[in-house]
This record gives structure tokens, sequence and C-alpha cells, in this order.
DNA sequence: ATAATAGTTGAATGATTGTTCAACTGTTCA
DNA sequence: TGAACAGTTGAACAATCATTCAACTATTAT
């Protein structure tokens, strides 16, 4: 049978206790929040971003010298790069024909050094 | 023309110091590393994932019960557990016919903390 | 002006992934 | 033993997404 959301089908011990339940939804973050975070965790989850912002995290590097450290197309990199872009997790400045890149938040370097701590406790 | 990632075609204001490329490279984190983190960022960028990981943040909750929480039903809840537990951020503990779920890891914490600061400064 | 280089972008393609459905295991209680 | 409840799991489907390809814009230099 077609398995449904209704309280009927809830565990008896604890979720008699509806009222808690229903408190625990209301302290829960937001349908925007938890899409925003989803979304910014989303960008992290991606080989190719993550080494854009580690090729980045030190120096300003211009597209073709991503390219170079990535061993990746222009096309390929400037995809990603936009999507950085809009996320504001880098900031990009014209100089002639070239156009730098270079990390736009410091918050993003302390989460990806938490999370190396947490791979490595594994 | 198909676009090929060779030296030839790298700008010649900066990438002439192929050297400092090579150098860049080398201090890249490794494949594995990259693969490790951003495998761990996928995980965080869910909605479901997320809202499950808040539900059991203070207390441990039976699987119906983060059901009700959520509004959703056992087996998609359930799918998403095994990824969290499979991923060491969640632990799973059986009680008579409840399997109850808490968080794992205190790093994650600390990692989500951060980046709702980072959405909030936007 | 024109050629050359740096970079962007939209459409197409292939791979990945979250939810549903249905069938399954494991525990408790009568 | 068997019914009822808690939870898991594999296959299928739909949606999302990263890369490729080709065509485009923008800047510099001849």
């Amino acid at each position: 049978m077609k398995e449904e959301v209704r309280k009927e089908h809830i565990c008896g011990i604890d979720c008699v206790s509806e009222k808690s339940m229903e408190e625990k939804r209301n302290r829960m973050p937001s349908d925007l929040r938890i899409s925003q975070l989803s979304d910014f965790f989303k960008i992290l989850g991606d080989g190719t971003r993550l080494r854009i912002l580690f090729a980045v995290d030190s120096e300003p590097l211009c597209v073709c010298e991503i390219c170079a450290v990535l061993g990746m197309t222009k096309s390929a990199v400037s995809h990603q790069l936009k999507i950085l872009r809009q996320s504001n997790l880098v900031r990009s400045e014209r100089r002639g024909k070239n156009i730098y890149y270079e990390l736009a938040d410091e918050h993003v370097r302390d989460i990806i050094e938490k999370a190396l701590e947490h791979i490595e406790e594994i």
C-alpha cells in the first residue's frame, strides 16, 4: 500500500507526543534558510569548484592560469567561475585582456578548514 | 575548433611563468582529499539531509519522529539516513522496535554555523 | 581595420541523484 | 505462531548538473 505521511502512521511510543514534534518543527530553520544553506553546500560539493577555490586562495589568478593549474578547458572553468561569482565566493577584476579572480569570503576558508579536520578524523 | 588544454593556448602575460603554475599545482590538495571534501559537502548540499541534521541536533529521534518533523515518508527519510550514517554524520542505536538517530560529529555543528554566518552576511 | 588572445555563454549530452513504490527484515505483543 | 509496527532496500523515474562544442564579446597590438 502506498505509504502516506499521516499522524495515524506514526509510532505510538514517542510520537504520541505530537505536540513535542510540533514544537520541534517550529524551531527548525525556515525553508528559505534551509534552501540557502543547501545551495551553499551544493556549490562546495564539486571537485572542480573546490580546486578553483584552492587555486585562488593565496593570490588572484586569471582564467588561463586557473586552467593551467587545473588542467581544464577555459569553457569548463568559466562555467564554474560564473557559479562561484554569482554566489559571492569569488570576486573578479579585469586588468587589460585578463580577468583576475580571487577569494571573496573569509568564512569559506574556515569552513573548508573545518571540513578537512572532520575528514582527517575518520 | 576543439579547445584543448595545452601550454600553447595559455595567455602569455603571466602563465609564461609555467614553473610558478607547476608549483601551485603541487601545493594543491591531492585528488583524494578533493574528492573526500567534495563528497562531504555534497552530503550537506541537500535540504532533506540538512533538516534531518537540525532535527536530531539536540536529542536523539527515532525514524518516525524524524518523518513527523519533516513531513516525509519513512522510505525517503531512511534513504537519506543511510547516507548520513555511512559518512559518519549521524549515529544510530536500536531501542526495542525503534532506531534512534543522533548527531555523530561536533565539527558539523560548527561548519553549519559558519555557513549560516556567511549566508546572513549577503 | 584586422588579427589574435582572453573570456563568456547557450544548447546538447551523459552522469548523478532524490523520491516513490513495493517488497523485504527485525522486533514486540497477544 | 502470527499480526502489527518500525525500519530498510533495490529498481525505476524524473530532475539536476558538469562538461563539451561552437559561436559569441571584449581588449590589445600590428
